[in-house]
DNA sequence: CTTTAACCGAGACGGTACGTCCGGTCTTATG
DNA sequence: CATAAGACCGGACGTACCGTCTCGGTTAAAG
């Protein structure tokens, strides 16, 4: 197969530098000052390294978000028995998380390069939502053996639901993100708009 | 005033031309190669001129939106005094918009800018996206009214479990958007996730 | 004529610091270290405008050759009456002009470029060498009125004989290039290699 | 002697591949655009190996010209007894070679080279140069013996104007190379510039 | 008949320069 | 007198080669 490169030549402490510098370099200098020539200046690597092993900025920097997010964080979903206390301690970490100007500008880096790139978020999808999304799925199942969750939701829409509004407030800034904010979000789609009829 | 210039100088037909290059362009070769100097070529246009009236593409392309999307839309929600099938036809009839390229493409090049950049954002929050909500919170208002909402349910976060979720599936392409999809969104969030006691 | 920029807006002060920093350029690293970003650099210009203006590195360097050596050099060969002495002296100066490391650096980069671009070649001799080439035959044209050169020599051979040896000396070395080395040249070609009858 | 790779485990069939590849290549794609990489590619060879063995790529062209016009053509030049004759001959043979592409690109790949290399320019004089430049000497030595050249003239210089013009020709494309013009440039020599007495 | 040192092909690597494109500023000639 | 046209400096783009390096795999002389 000419022109791709063979993967057992990769040089790791090369490829961990590239990433490191990237990560960096959004710190320091945004992303839209982010440059090839300036991670590759800033990892001690020539352009063309960068080239061959990554097909694009995006996903380059998709790449350097995982390795800094940390790709396997495969863990479950807390399950104390109680789903709105263990939604709110997660949400919040998320909020806590997204507070880490590092972490900030990685994310926001990435989800960049997904608003125009159908194949980026895919991958994006594919490697992080779908496995998260699976975890939170998994949670939410098991509230409904407790009978903590109703037996007919939809679980993709009570997903969308409980984690969307945190990262709508992040991505368009519409408003704080806050710890109360994310247990107000748990305790109203737990409860339903609708009054109850008493 | 010096640097600031007179807006009363301003030819309109010009500023026209402008913004409708920029969405034409936007739609012919995407957000990623849209330029300046393509914007000045097609609106026949001395770059200078969009330099003098816009301080940077973010700038510019909001303003586009704002004017292919219609700047005051401003026209309240359909009462029909059945908030589900108010709540529905307004989120499908969204889905719809997004469904045209120009409109897609437009939308994604605003957002991306506003992404990284806060005072951008801040001008969408407070020229579209405040505005909006408020007749949101309209309508939601209206609904607790007449019963149709419970009294003491966060309007805000009403909103944002109402209308997020379809903005989170456009932005992050996390699955198909659909009537269907808005039509389960309103059902769920109105009805909660917890078992009705019998 | 869209593509060929307008001469008129061509600025001069641009044209001779690309120029002078070419031959500085040359003078410091020599013609397989000159680089066209090198020259830009120098110049404190853009790459861009050298592109602009100048079709190969080989034209740049064609002009700053001219530029340096004095293009109009029209002036006409001495005429003392004594064509041996005349040439003589014409050689010698063309000989202590290649002793100047600045003039023969500009001059064998423009003779590299000259031996792989035939068009750059035909520029060459059009603009500098067939000029002179007219200044001599004029001038043996005069020693032939005289009777100081045969009326049926051919002078375009002539002109190769006599001029030809030091720019191949200076071209391949295979040789010093010495005032005795001209002086021998013209008087064995005058008289001829033949032995003379008594 | 470390560092200094051992002849003798040389490999003739792959450094006559990659001489072999220099002179194709050159011939397809010219001097400007002779790479080492593409040599190596062409010659099946890592371009270690060509490093390994060769200096500069002027080094490389030489030896490959070497190869190419064949290294010891240590072949007398003609006597007939003619002395013009035989000259005119060499000479028009000369011209013919130069008329073949491959020779004229590979020699003035090695020109360029030399132009700007000083020990390949000593190089190419003592192992070329200088040798054919003993045989033509010997050839006019002879015409000396015999009376066909005068005694007095420097055979150094003679040959400058018998063979530098045909050179010159070649190199600066002032004028066509025929038989004509070197059979011009043979009798004008060795008649001499100067009118006869009658 | 093994060892072992060098060569060899392949190609990744840090670099430099290429020639192009565009950003943002400044100049000019036209209408 | 504003404005289109576009030259200008600057700098990043993505590509091509440079010359060095490392990697397995021959190959051939030395043990």
């Amino acid at each position: 197969m000419p022109g791709v490169p063979d993967p057992n030549r990769r040089s790791d402490a090369t490829r961990r530098a590239i990433l490191t510098a990237a990560i960096d370099l959004l710190g320091e200098v945004g992303y839209p000052k982010l440059t090839i020539e300036g991670i590759a200046r800033t990892a001690g690597v020539g352009k063309q390294t960068i080239y061959r092993w990554w097909a694009s900025k995006g996903s380059l920097i998709f790449e350097a978000f995982l390795a800094f997010a940390g790709d396997g964080e495969t863990a479950a979903l807390p399950d104390t028995g109680d789903l709105a206390a263990d939604l709110k301690l997660v949400l919040r970490a998320t909020v806590d998380e997204l507070d880490d100007p590092r972490y900030d500008k990685a994310m926001r880096a990435m989800h960049v390069e997904i608003v125009n790139d159908h194949l980026l978020a895919g991958e994006y999808v594919a490697r992080l939502e779908k496995p998260m999304r699976e975890l939170k799925k998994e949670r939410l199942r098991a509230a409904q053996r407790v009978g903590q969750l109703a037996e007919d939701v939809e679980l993709e829409v009570a997903i969308d639901m409980l984690f969307g509004p945190v990262l709508n407030r992040w991505l368009q800034r519409t408003g704080p993100l806050t710890h109360d904010y994310v247990d107000q979000v748990v305790d109203t789609a737990l409860r339903g708009l609708k009054p109850r009829k008493p």
